[in-house]
DNA sequence: GCCGTTTTCGGCCCGACTGTTTTCAGTCG
């Protein structure tokens, strides 16, 4: 599949036509035929070969035809006569903040500057304050910048770190300012993996003094801009974090535009536009006139549709689907009975069974699944079969001690092996209630060779799950070579499920991932938080986000079931 | 460069902040 690629050399593209002043609207219509095929279900290779690439939505016949020519010659003609005009080396340049197309191009014309290492030495000799557009301020915000180290650079993080950190910065923000309402927003809200800042909308009469407080948060390292409405900081952690404030009235409109995505926010703007509207951060308006705000719904409302979870609103059909009254009810926060992979002290979790029992029931669950590593995996204490009977057995105590109220289900993850077998022959497998498999190992063999090891591990009675089943760690290492699109086929074969593992540096599978396997497919999951400790128990909020974002109901996730119900499922032989 | 269920041409979201400017362009959200 080679649609990211693809898609990274149209935004490559977009970028060069961008420096080298091209129609806005152009390079808009590059970047958003690359998100389309981003979002793709299905590999570009073959509609291209099928003569299919225009029934993608933002490609034409001029697009199609470079998309062609990128799969055929590994190049696009435009792309490298951009390339000759202007040097592809001053897209570095709009790494620096204050730094766009037009003062990279201007840099480039005026003195000749194609690297950071250039721009830096001209700023230290002073020739930038007497370009025009430029002045002693942009120098000096350059320097600063590059001293720094502060570039504008890619550098996403995890909504694991993320969403604890704007928790904490809100309640800080709440405890010290006078605040009316206040709503983390962005891409936190939409419960998107990987997060480029914190976003947070205020209301309040008295914006100046939230600015102030906000300003000087013991977490806040420095203030990048400060207005009335808009301030943006970097904390301490290197985190950007903008906050706007508005008045309470324009709640509604403020947290729909703040929380995006861009791509929703414009789709939406203009639905707006046909219906004579317009819709701006501060209300939904008719002439002059404005018709709503107050409340988030408002704004969708008065174009005729319905809410919008924000989990859906990356531009990627939601809007459609609610124009025809189809949007489906999506799993919600508190569907969840169970925890479906769960480790403990008995190989390299922290916590005893009970306590994780505990905690569970605290959530409100009515069972949990413990799935402790195999023998095979060393780094984490792997388990043998007479290490996994004494488990069964301090199970069985507590199961009898919390009676129908609560049961610990007994699992085990099981590794599969470089040839595809798991740590044990399929007759010692029957202590355990059901089993989970995943690849801890071998991770680089070939495509055919992993996606054949999943398939067997799927063929094993016994094997309810599998784990994390493309293997990522989110800013550390990719997927596995694996044909994901066989792994869903297999699934629907055997009745195996695939899981959502919610740790937030793993969410494998991923939103697309689950969006694709239920519309192709209509595969169902399990979500399993991996907790290695009682307290990341709670990280199945990350999950249940991404099911969300893969626009799931609760009857596509398994352990939305009650007790009964998937004890029958995933005992069924 | 793409799009259209009244358009095949004329639109393509809209506003805040900064630094430059003397009325606004560029950058960013
Ligand atoms: N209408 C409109 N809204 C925008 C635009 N850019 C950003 N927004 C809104 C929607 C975004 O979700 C919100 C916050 O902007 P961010 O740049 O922080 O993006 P977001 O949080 O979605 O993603 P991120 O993870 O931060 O990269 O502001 C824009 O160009 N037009
Ligand atoms: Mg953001
Ligand atoms: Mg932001
Ligand atoms: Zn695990």
């Amino acid at each position: 599949m080679r649609n990211k690629e693809v898609a990274n050399k149209l935004y490559e593209l977009a970028s060069l036509a961008e420096l080298a002043g091209e129609n806005p609207f152009k390079i808009n219509a590059y970047i958003e035929a690359a998100r389309r095929i981003e979002n793709l279900p299905i590999p570009i290779e073959e509609l291209a070969k099928e003569g299919k690439l225009t029934e993608i939505k933002g490609v034409g016949s001029g697009i199609a035809k470079k998309i062609k020519q990128f799969l055929e010659t590994g190049t696009i003609e435009k792309l490298e006569e951009f390339k000759k005009k202007v040097p592809p080396s001053l897209l570095e340049l709009e790494k620096i903040p204050g730094i766009g197309p037009k003062a990279a191009l201007s840099l480039y014309k005026h003195l000749g500057i194609k690297t950071v290492e250039e721009l830096k030495e001209a700023a230290e000799k002073g020739k930038i304050r007497d370009l025009p557009g430029f002045g002693p301020k942009k120098e000096e915000n350059i320097l600063k910048a590059l001293q720094g180290m502060k570039k504008k650079e890619e550098k996403r993080v995890s909504i694991g770190l993320a969403l604890p950190l704007a928790e904490f910065i809100k309640d800080e923000i709440k405890k010290k300012a006078p605040v009316d309402k206040i709503e983390i927003c962005g891409s936190i809200r939409r419960m998107k993996e990987t997060i480029g800042d914190i976003d947070i909308l205020v209301t309040s009469r008295e914006s100046e003094k939230v600015m102030e407080v906000f300003s000087n948060l013991p977490v806040v390292k420095e203030v990048l801009v400060r207005g009335e409405t808009k301030t943006s900081v970097i904390t301490e952690e290197d985190i950007q974090v903008d906050v706007r404030v508005v008045e309470p009235e324009f709640f509604g409109a403020a947290i729909q535009y703040f929380t995006g995505s861009k791509q929703h926010n414009v789709k939406l703007r203009e639905l707006a536009i046909k219906k004579g509207l317009k819709i701006n951060e501060y209300g939904i308006f008719k002439g002059e006139k404005r018709m709503g705000g107050e409340k988030e719904e408002d704004v969708y409302s008065l174009l005729g549709l319905p809410w919008i979870p924000p989990e859906m609103r990356e531009d990627r059909g939601e809007i459609e689907e609610a124009i025809r009254g189809e949007l489906p009810k999506l799993i919600d926060y508190k569907d969840i009975k169970g925890d479906t992979h769960v480790h403990t002290e008995y190989s390299d979790g922290v916590d005893s069974i009970e306590k994780m029992a505990e905690e569970a029931i605290k959530m409100g669950y009515e069972y949990i699944v413990i799935s402790d590593h195999a023998e095979s995996l060393g780094v984490a204490s792997g388990m043998s079969i007479k290490k996994f009977k004494k488990q069964k057995k301090e199970i069985d105590k507590l199961n009898e001690k919390f009676g129908d109220k609560f049961r610990i289900f007994f699992s085990v993850e099981l590794n599969i092996l470089s040839d595809g077998s798991v740590d044990f022959p399929e007759e010692e497998l029957d202590i355990f209630d059901f089993c989970i498999a995943g690849i801890h190992s071998g991770f680089n063999q070939s495509m055919e060779k992993i996606t054949n090891r999943i398939k067997r591990a799927m063929g094993i009675k016994k094997v309810k799950i599998i784990a994390h089943p493309t293997g990522r760690i989110i800013g550390e290492r990719g997927e596995y070579k694996v044909d994901i699109e066989e792994i869903f086929k297999e699934a629907k074969n055997t009745g195996v499920f695939l899981e959502i593992n919610a740790t937030p540096s793993r969410l494998d599978l991923s939103d697309l991932n689950v969006m694709h396997a239920k519309s192709l497919y209509g595969l169902k999951f399990t979500i399993g938080t991996d907790a290695h400790a009682a307290v990341s128990l709670r990280d199945m909020r990350y999950g249940i986000g991404v099911a969300r974002r893969g626009w799931l109901t609760k009857e596509d996730i398994i352990n939305t079931l009650p007790l009964k119900k998937f004890e029958k499922i995933m005992k069924k032989s």
